[in-house]
DNA sequence: ATAATTTCTTGACCTATATCATTGTCCCGA
DNA sequence: TCGGGACAATGATATAGGTCAAGAAATTAT
């Protein structure tokens, strides 16, 4: 419980907020996340459209905001905390495709039906779109058909490295893998050699992340410190000593 | 051997035809794959321009025309045939990240390096065209961008229900899944409630799609001929008795 | 045709991971 | 401060699918 308490303060508010829970949308312009995901590709006239059909939306955590098979309405952009992707099966069994955060978009769908549900792993903020709103601005504004291609594009490479780990590698890799990609999702291009993450998510949505069970998870983390390729700190703290070596791990150089 | 074979006797041309071989454009206009893929998006003075921008590319089975890493200089559109896209551990193992068929655009990069490699499965027909040349056009003819946008879009949904496959699926429901989207490939929307396909690829093409072994996907075929799932024919012609039960088994409706 | 080669199938056995069960740990609420 | 419920770790055991091995079938080359 460190990274991301800032705003701790209001989570205290009473947690009866209902999906769309919504409050109306302050300025696109002054907006933290300007510069990331689909607004970065946006002159200050664009946003200006852009904040008027766009909707902040605040998700407290462990919520569905799209479920599965419903109709797909809206878009989203990720303004804040950490989001999770799935796809079940009639049984149960669950797959997450991907945990999404801050400037990232969300809702592309093919159909007028949403392929995957969505549910918050931490408070979250969400920037919303009707799609037919944003289909008349991307009329208008080919910028951000541009930057939703190069968005699509980013998560089609994501989705064939997952696709490589859920074939290919075993326990051990995934889980170096995970980590590895916690990192890259946080430092980006500039990961330190030596480097912390703290992991919003349970045990149970990374085993439905890589395609195991929690008690292999579990045991997976307990060997990767045996081995000394983490140190698991209290809670979801996770420090990393050599991220070189994890990342040969999770790319199959053992 | 009976579907696909209406063009067997131009298969018994010399196949000596090398990588790159290339004859100079025709004409995308009267293009056989005209209505599909990126062409479909396009008006004719549209398709007069993409014209001068794309090369057609014969490939002989077999043969890897994208590296895995190598430099990203084109994008393909398939016209004909069926192509393998792949990633790879260092030690060998592979997974195939999809078949690709008629009409199925083709190298979306992220950076400058293909993240993928790609190999033709039978003889395949490439429309080929450079990145940069696209990228003018793309400028000029907003409506490819569009059709390129829709084909992320699309590949996506099949990533994501890939994962579900790889993650979260057995061995049965894995190989009826694969052959249930055959018929999708095939079929389109409109499939027949009793059918039949050709598979152009090999059982270890189909292992490293799934995630298992070959020993494991010719058991599998093996056990659903014995339930009267299949039928397997002569060579890679498998008929498929009851459709709706295939693709019960393989999204998890046991 | 026939040999050489690749692909496919099947069997015997093994192992990585799943399943089941227990205990411990951490929150959060009263 | 305590108690309940989620979360996590770990041990014992089971199993789906992997590995190794051999032969059959199909495909390609001579």
């Amino acid at each position: 419980m460190s990274t991301v308490s800032l705003s701790d303060q209001a989570v205290h508010r009473p947690r009866r907020l209902v999906l769309a829970g919504m409050e109306g949308c302050t300025n696109c312009a002054a907006c933290e996340v300007r510069g990331h995901g689909v607004c970065s590709a946006l002159a200050d006239k664009e946003l200006e459209r852009l904040s008027r059909a766009a909707v902040k939306v605040t998700v407290p955590a462990g919520h569905m905001f799209i479920e599965e098979g419903s109709d797909a309405h809206d878009f989203f952009n990720v303004t804040g905390g950490t989001v999770k992707l799935f796809k079940s099966l009639p049984d149960g069994r669950r797959q997450i495709t991907g945990f999404v955060g801050v400037g990232h978009f969300l809702g592309l769908a093919v159909s007028d039906h949403y392929a995957f549900g969505a549910e918050s792993v931490e408070q979250v903020q969400l920037c919303r779109f009707s799609r037919t709103k944003l289909e008349t601005l991307m009329e208008e504004f080919p910028s951000i058909e541009r930057r939703l291609l190069a968005e699509a594009a980013n998560e089609l490479v994501a989705a064939q490295d997952q696709m490589l780990l859920l074939g290919r590698k075993t326990a051990h890799e995934r889980v170096a893998s995970f980590l590895y990609g916690r990192l890259v999702e946080k430092y980006g291009e500039h990961i330190p050699p030596v480097a912390d993450i703290l992991l919003p998510m349970t045990r149970a949505d990374i085993a439905d992340f890589l395609g195991l069970t929690v008690e292999t998870v579990s045991r997976t983390f307990s060997r990767l410190r045996r081995e000394h390729l983490i140190g698991v700190g209290a809670g979801q703290d996770i420090h990393i000593p050599s991220v070189s070596r994890l990342e040969a791990i999770g790319s199959g150089d053992g």
